[in-house]
DNA sequence: TAGTGGTCTAGACCACTGA
DNA sequence: CAGTGGTCTAGACCACTAA
């Protein structure tokens, strides 16, 4: 085995994880420069680099795109059978939540958004592309698909709200059956430039399928979450 | 923005991507090895390693340790509001379990043990350390904890079989209320191992906490996943 | 503008796998 | 035993960030 195999990689690892862990660096604090590292760890870029990817892939620290390396706050917690919303959740949980609108239109659906919202072939969806910070970390991006003959003039509002109030305020609409589906991959293009980080990173993609009170299919939407932002929690009754 | 930066490392990815995609590279099958994928898209191991694990992050292809590249298995559906139980799950959707025990001992409980089932300090559990494969491929470690008071002699059965089925034929128990914690991570050292996989692999860890039909807490689990093995789904009824 | 991370080159040695 | 993946070295240039 490799067990007592003394790897660089794995020395500072180990050693990063400890200043984390004793509160050396912060949540939220940036690492020294990857030059700097690799000088105080005595070895190359390539090296050390690998050494924060697997403690990126880990989930304790994250980088920003040509910014820098930063030690990863805590986890939220996200529960799909609790009826909530992103705000809600964040602020129960003594974070600051915020939304910012990429886009928001109507476009011609793609094929598998049709077949998903059971619309007929090239129909129109009003598609809002929202992304989401939490302490102002840019956590989260969002793709709401909506199915229009729902939701008349929708483009109108103030889309920073969530879209759960809005649907119950203005639209008399609430939702009912929920269908989530919960995929470890890699992040979209899209996704990692909106977030603002590397291609390829680590990603939560949660995938949700709306219905209405009255068992409508009303809207989808694709959520890509930074990997080390969440855990998922599922309380089963019985 | 880097939209139209024609990198080698995502050309190589497009590439083996849409070999993939054509059903090109099999479902399972063996990638050629690193050097002469290298030499194939003129460039060197270290940028086509950069390429294969970002495929690895998006789950399209996995690493056996020294053995190479292979082309991921469709990942299996896991519902966490279904009881079932892996070799069940697996059945269902038409693909092979089969199930290892590495060890199986009455150990001291470590202290999260103790303050998850509720034990005393120093008490001792029954641990179970099991390595379940899907069509041969192995996906899943799995550290059982159980409280020894109501499994007495447990470890001279069969362990093999699902647990489930064991608690309800032998001792009468049947799984109650169920907590689920899902957290996107990498390997732990001892996964990786058992895996046979690289040390640092993305994972999903899932902890179960699990109560009997007495709502008592009869046992714990920690699952490490092979992030590309499954996605998790949730129906929320209303 | 200085320094950073992102990307890439061109090698090397080792332990292990599989024929 | 040949070839593989795992690991590491010692550089380089570029685009971008932050001052």
């Amino acid at each position: 085995m490799r067990d007592e195999a003394p790897r660089a990689v794995t020395a500072i690892c180990r050693s990063l994880q400890e200043q984390i862990a004793h509160g050396l660096l912060q949540p939220g604090g940036q690492l020294p420069s990857e030059r700097k590292l690799s000088e105080l760890f005595d070895t190359t870029r390539i090296t050390l680099r690998e050494a924060l990817g697997q403690l990126e892939s880990q989930g304790l620290i994250y980088r920003e795109d040509r910014r820098g390396w930063f030690v990863s706050p805590p986890r939220i917690a996200y529960n799909p059978l609790v009826r909530s919303h992103f705000h809600a959740m964040v602020r129960e949980q003594g974070r600051l939540p915020a939304t910012e609108v990429l886009t928001a239109r109507l476009v011609p659906a793609a094929a598998d958004i049709c077949a998903r919202l059971g619309l007929p072939a090239l129909s129109g969806v009003v598609q809002i592309r929202r992304a989401r910070r939490i302490d102002g970390r840019l956590v989260l991006y969002v793709e709401h698909y909506l199915n229009p003959s729902y939701f008349p003039g929708i483009l109108d509002y103030d889309l920073t709200r969530s879209l759960t109030e809005l649907y119950a305020s203005e639209y008399g609409i609430h939702y009912g059956r929920v269908r989530f589906d919960m995929v470890p991959t890699a992040l979209d293009p899209e996704a990692a430039t909106t977030l603002r980080t590397a291609p390829g990173s680590p990603a939560l993609r949660i995938t949700r399928l709306n219905r209405d009170q009255h068992d409508r299919l009303i809207d989808c939407d694709v959520e890509y979450w930074r990997h080390d932002a969440i855990h998922v929690c599922v309380e089963v009754p019985e």
